[in-house]
DNA sequence: GCATATAAGTCAATAACACTGACTTATTTT
DNA sequence: AAAATAAGTCAGTGTTATTGACTTATATGC
């Protein structure tokens, strides 16, 4: 990380990001998505589960209502790999499914208060890592890192988050 | 993510970031990081390697003359789980390891120009997909985006990469 | 020189998480 | 009635990761 490879040529847009601008993020992508979700593992573990059931139980809670389809949207695994987490969590009480009365092949769910609890017990961690990267870094780094991480979100999924500029910070 | 919850409370801290706030933060997070990990799949299976492969191509291209225990460190994976992948990519020529003049118990990794350029195949569309969004959100934004990811990154590993500030961007 | 530590590599067994493809059932839509 | 959709299931497979034990080579401390 600390050499600079000589045979970088400069980029002729001078406005276009430099080659090693664009390194440089994945790095920190790399090793802050790394560290940003290895705080819920030892939690998870405890629980005999991993990060699949995280984030099946994170997206649940805060999708009340979601059907299976919507969920694999967001996932972006197949129903098969989803199956086997959800059944789990379902066969163990953290998430119960209830039948669309609008469209009764819709199975809707939603978590428990025992699902609650876990998600919240696996947030929590992850919450305050963040918290304090937010207050480390300020209230115009925190817009700047939203609106570029919206930007790296693919366009057909962009509605699954708030834009930039609509989340209140203060 | 439309759902505003009813039982959040308000935190008693005005400079405290907001529960929703940390949430919004986290699916930016997921997203992002699934999008952009996405982005060099579709080659990956080409050569039939997986993410593991791409991981230690890019760091050891990135590092060149890296140790194995240097890798180990960057990675965070078990010996074991490197040993598989590094002996695909040294056996095919993407990769060579040198004794370490001053250490020969060291083993010293570079790429062959066969590994450079499967490097530079695998990161030219990242580099798209992020150059794109640092484009979108512009210059302060990108500083933000540095500052709240090199928080998120644990202590011990933040020699890892430039401190905010230090990397040019005009 | 000898004991200890370190760097690397290897073996066996296991698990989480993902995949493909095919198929069934129930329900809704056309 | 036919076609499409939502969900669930089955069998088989592959990648990435794990733990624990072990060997070999080399370096370092005393």
């Amino acid at each position: 990380m600390d050499e600079q490879a000589p045979w970088v040529q400069p980029q002729v847009d001078p406005l276009a990001p430099r080659d090693d601008d664009l390194r440089h993020a994945m790095e920190l992508l790399f090793f802050a998505y790394r560290d940003f979700t290895g705080e819920a593992d030892a939690v998870l573990a405890d629980y005999d589960m991993g990060r699949a059931h995280h984030r099946a139980v994170y997206f649940i809670g805060a999708n009340t209502g979601i059907s299976v389809s919507e969920l694999l949207a967001i996932l972006k695994i197949t129903k098969q790999s989803l199956n086997r987490v959800l059944s789990t969590l379902i066969d163990e009480g953290y998430v119960v499914q209830e039948t669309d009365d609008g469209d009764r092949r819709r199975r809707l769910m939603h978590l428990t208060p025992k699902g609650r609890d876990l998600e919240q017990l696996l947030t929590r961690r992850q919450s305050a890592h963040i918290a304090r990267a937010y207050r480390d870094a300020g209230p115009d780094a925190v817009e700047g890192f939203r609106r570029v991480l919206f930007g790296l979100i693919n366009e057909a999924d962009r509605h699954r988050v708030p834009p930039p500029g609509a989340a209140a910070h203060g």
